[in-house]
Formats: structure tokens, sequence, C-alpha cells
DNA sequence: GTAATAATAGGAATTATTACTATTTATATT
DNA sequence: AATATAAATAGTAATAATTCCTATTATTAC
């Protein structure tokens, strides 16, 4: 694999948020340093990133986010703001489970919890 | 709501499998009885259906796949053969401690572990 | 400096899903 | 049974996210 300016800003764009960005909103970042940058080049070193394990995809509904934490975590998923919420709340053991019970060899777990978020307190309306 | 041919057919094709369909494979079962549904008319009724609470969505990476089984219960996703299977891993006190934890009021939890199933036993290749 | 080829820009193509609209059809009312 | 109603549909266009294609550019090895 080449050096390539492209990858080193998409990189440092994906290691500079914490708000598990999309691709669009990378290739948007990106512009702001190489103009002429296009969005096959974000998704294809996007990919590669991944690959190379140095971002997480993750699945959020039917786009794809990406998320520099590779520490095993999970979200919890706001559906009135979107906010994707890092907590952690599956062990690891979790593989090892798999592994015993179905004979599964996990790579990965997705996790995400779909609900309302603190910032839009339901709890006190519903009596 | 009303009664619809459309909609029983659809609900009854999603409740005979087991095989987590798409909206297409719905749609492509569905002609067979009635040549000229459309997929829109799929569309709108799974969604229906699951707004209802008669079929879960499940995110199967990018596309939207339908199951009749309600019961809490989560996914191993096979890379190799693309199979979902069903598991119960995560007990529904999941639920409670992201309430009191992150005061995160959770309406579904979607869990899916991505690897390799039984059926291409890498465990006995790997050295 | 030159050759080899990995990576890119720009745009076209693909895939999944939603939106739109004129027509059809289930139901309630007479 | 005929009629009015509005819900649901068929067919198609539009949108959104992602991948693919190809001629050109740029990194690395020599």
């Amino acid at each position: 694999m080449r050096f390539s300016l492209q990858m080193e800003t998409i990189k440092g764009i994906v290691y500079s948020t914490n708000s598990h960005p999309t691709a669009d909103w990378v290739f948007g970042q990106a512009k702001k340093k190489l103009p002429n940058i296009s969005l096959g080049t974000v998704y294809r070193n996007l990919k590669r990133l991944s690959k190379k394990g140095n971002v997480r995809m993750i699945h959020d509904g039917t786009v794809i986010r990406y998320d520099w934490n590779r520490e095993p975590h999970d979200h919890l998923k706001c559906k009135v703001c979107g906010d994707l919420i890092d907590v952690r709340l599956i062990d690891e053991d979790i593989k090892k489970t798999v592994m015993k019970k179905y004979k599964f060899e996990a790579d990965d777990v997705e996790m995400t919890i779909i609900g309302t978020c603190n910032k839009h307190n339901t709890i006190m309306e519903k009596k």
C-alpha cells in the first residue's frame, strides 16, 4: 500500500471526531483540505482502513458509519435526535460463547439499542 | 385499517419462512399469487406490519430483512454464506440496565454477530 | 530520469427504498 | 343493491447510499 495524501487526510478526519461520521460527512470535511478529492476515494479508503483494522464500520440503519474507536463497545441510538452513544454492555466472552454453543467463529459483535436518549426525557412525562 | 388481499398475502409469506426475507424476496413470492402486485405495496405493508408489531425489521448490513419471530433474539451472520442464524444471547435486563445507567428508554435491542458459521468449519483448518 | 503500477478524479451504474398520482376497491350508509 | 368515502394499490419516477469504470496522475523501485 502506497502513501497517498487523500488516505492520510481521511484517516485524520475520522480520528478527529467522536461523531461516528458517514462517508458523506468525511467527504465534506476532506474537501476543505483537498478541494477536488472524490467521493469514490473516500469510500475506497474508508473500506481499506476498515480492512486494515484502523477503523470500525458500524451499520446505522441503512447507512454506514465509521468509528476510530476499536475498543469493543456498543451503541445506543436515539430515534429522536439520531445520536449514537457509545456504551460498554457486552463482555468479550460472548465470542467464546457462540463458538462453544454454535461453532460460530465471531469476528465482530454489533449491538445497537434503539430508543430515546435522556435529552428528550420522556421518563418524567410518562405518568 | 382495511382488509386487503395484498396485505394478507404479504403477511402470510413472511410468516411462512424462517429465512429473514428481504422486501424483494417477498415481492417475488407475492407475484406468484398476485401477478401484478407492486414492490411499493410490499414495502408499504411490511412497514405497516412492523408498526403494528406483527413483524420485526432487522438491519442486515445495508438491507432490511423482516422476521415474524418477535421473541427477543439475536443473530449470527455468516460472512461466507450470508445466513442469519437465530440465537438467544442477551437477556431482557439490558433494557433496564441502559435505563438505569444512561436514562435511555430502549425500544429494541439489535445484536448481530458477524463471523463464520459451522458450515464452513475453519476451526479445523486453522492449525 | 524512467518504468511499473497503485491510487485518484469524475462520472456512470447499481441497489435499496421512498414518494407520487391516477385508479381501484373495501366498507359504511342508504 | 346502488352510492359515497377514503384507504390501498399499481406503476412509475425520484432519492440516497454505495460501488464500479476508465483515463489520468503520482508514488516508489530501479
